[in-house]
RNA sequence: UGACCCAUGGUGUAAUGGUAACACUACGGUUUUUGGUACCGUCAUUCUAGGUUCGAGUCCUAGUGGGUCAACCA
């Protein structure tokens, strides 16, 4: 293992390589690296599961191991084959295979069994007849100690007996529980004769009515990672205190030792993870659905417009470690960004109209203008846009007093319309409320872009629409779901107080040079000088919606605000 | 009133006993037919107090602060 991973060892990025590096050097693991992300498939992948994958998937990619896609299917009550499917979907468009690993916790029902039986064999578990609460009571408490359950010391063949009579089906729910026999007065209270298995008369998605009791998760999901020979195991630091049995099982059931290893889940700010308070959003109309452009699942995400290859940078950028951090969501969308820049074409779009009359352009001519699609990519090519006696600008573009550093339109001034002319200012009209309406300008013809001689001089570049050839569509703009960058970190106040009601402002009708027609869903595009947009799926050929993932970085408003 | 985990710039991560690095943000500046991008510059005596050592962000002790643990959830 060492020899053949020669190349890779010796510069871990993290504390979990690390450890894993030292698993390798010192001989403690003999066969390739093997990671699994286990989720329960019982609600949507969020970004906290994003970074789980990208962990998972990165490091067996990186020590040339295997990940294992598991989920961890152990509650019938909650669980459901929709969410299965929402799961597979989300992780393949983050970019990761599992080939064909695909396992289900459920899979391993009856070996889990006999896994169970084995420890009965062994005087290491025990049915018990106590109730839920007589359970909990006798727990103890952090500082106190437990007590000893009555049906504790029970014979082996008893315990087989009454083990088998639970798969049985002889009891209802809720009657016995299965436990296993560890130390009611450990320090560690995971380790005070947890239960393995309770009895649940109920369907199951996969094994349907086959079995009656159900392994908890401490039973389960460690011997799942050993029948899956998973070397390395890696979860959140709140199973920290499960390790010890994750252990003991190992030890006991004398099956492969998979490594379980803590790191602190990420938080990101003005964002939750939660799945109960995800679906709060769904059920009380703060949000259209699961996979709205706002929500901190991946789907809404992938809807938003945030491109995967951003977040597995993202995922990579924030790193692993084991304190409890809040990462700042300018990260996130710097990644965004950036990838965006990359690879989005660029295109016109005036969300705010403002009519501006070209007096010295003759009307009814008009002209096609070539444009390049990306400045930072040569091979995304060009594309012609049309150019005539009016157009479009953005309102905020023209102010009628402007201040010293306004490099746009406005009286006495000249810009430069982007790929086209330079434009001056000759007169604007107003409508009856002192709004307005339409400006007048001339253009220098010899200024035409790429071969401008006109020595005239624009500070500014416009975006602009030719009001003769546009496209209408709609557009949504969204802004952080919350006003608060931890909402559910109030203990006095609900995290919907912190809702932002101006998360979501929808443009109606803005004015789209035609070339919009070929957008794609799930293909970024910037609309210049205003941020990088992308396609919704609910757009049809007779209504084209638009997505805002994310706003260009604005010096201009930093400025103003000044 | 227990056990366990954690503590490095505004944020996140690195430095593996040898004199604090990288990214994001913020703030300056250069370039620019996107006020975008790119590029340059500025921003830390590593929670506190002792100790070990020639030398401590790193090791030890105590304190302080934060987190986790008592579901027949995962």
């Amino acid at each position: 293992m060492k020899e053949e991973l020669k190349d890779v060892l010796g510069s871990p990025r993290n504390f979990i390589e690390e450890e894993i590096e030292n698993d390798i050097n010192a001989g403690r693991v003999t066969k390739p690296i093997h990671t699994r992300f286990p989720p329960e498939p019982n609600g949507y992948l969020h970004i906290g599961h994003a970074k789980a994958i990208c962990l998972n998937f990165g490091i067996a990619q990186k020590y040339r191991g295997k990940t294992n896609l598991r989920f961890d299917d152990t509650n019938p009550t909650t669980e459901d084959t929709e969410y299965v499917d929402a799961i597979k979907k989300d992780i393949k468009w983050l970019g990761f295979d599992w080939e064909d690993r695909e396992y289900y916790a459920s899979d391993y029902f009856e070996e889990l069994y006999g896994y169970a039986v084995k420890l009965i064999k062994k005087g290491l578990a025990y049915v018990d007849d106590s109730t839920a609460d007589e359970i909990a009571d006798a727990k103890g408490t952090p500082t106190q100690p437990g007590t000893l359950s009555p049906y504790r010391n029970r014979t082996i063949e008893e315990n087989l007996q009454l083990f088998e009579g639970m798969r049985n089906g002889e009891y209802p729910d809720g009657a016995r529980v299965l436990r296993a026999k560890v130390d009611m007065s450990s320090p560690n209270m995971h380790m005070r004769d947890p239960v393995l298995y309770r009895i649940k008369k109920e369907a199951h998605h996969r094994t349907g009515d086959k079995w009656c009791i159900y392994p908890m998760y401490d039973f389960a999901h460690g011997e799942s990672d050993s029948i899956e020979e998973i070397t390395h195991s890696l979860c959140s630091l709140e199973f920290r205190h499960h390790r010890p049995l994750y252990n003991w099982f190992i030890q006991n059931l004398e099956i492969f030792p998979s490594r379980q290893i803590e790191f602190a889940r990420m938080n990101v700010a003005y964002m939750i993870t939660s799945k109960r308070k995800l679906m709060r959003l769904v059920q009380e109309g703060k949000v259209k659905s699961w996979d709205d452009p706002r929500m901190s699942t991946i789907s809404g995400m992938r809807r938003r417009g945030y491109p995967p290859a951003a977040l597995r940078t993202f995922c990579d950028k924030v790193g692993i470690a084991k304190r409890e951090n809040l990462i700042d969501m300018a990260l996130l969308e710097s990644c965004v960004k950036d990838e965006l820049n990359k690879t989005a074409a660029r295109l016109m779009v005036v969300l705010n109209p403002l009519k501006v009359t070209i007096t010295n352009y003759s009307e009814g001519h008009s002209e096609l203008l070539s444009i390049v699609n990306n400045p930072e990519d040569e091979s995304m090519g060009s594309r012609e846009v049309s150019f005539s006696h009016q157009i479009y600008i953005e309102r905020e573009d023209f102010m009628i007093d402007a201040p010293k550093k306004y490099f746009r339109l406005a009286p006495g001034k000249a810009v430069r319309l982007k790929g086209a002319y330079i434009i001056e200012y000759e007169d604007h009209v107003l409508d009856q409320n002192g709004e307005v309406i339409e400006v007048k300008c001339k253009y220098y013809p010899d200024s035409k872009s790429g071969s401008d001689t006109s020595g005239v001089k624009a500070k500014g570049t416009l975006h602009w629409v030719d009001q003769s050839n546009t496209t209408e569509i709609q557009v949504n703009l969204y802004d952080r779901i919350f006003t608060d960058p931890t909402p559910d970190s109030h203990e006095d106040k609900d995290f919907l107080e912190f809702y932002n009601q101006d998360s979501l402002t929808v443009i109606p009708t803005a004015y789209a040079e035609k070339a919009i027609c070929e957008a794609e869903v799930g293909r970024g595009i910037q609309f210049m000088r205003k941020g990088y947009f992308v396609k919704d799926p609910d757009s049809d050929d007779q209504k084209l919606i638009f997505n805002r993932t994310v706003t260009m970085r604005d010096t201009w408003k930093k400025l103003q605000a000044k």
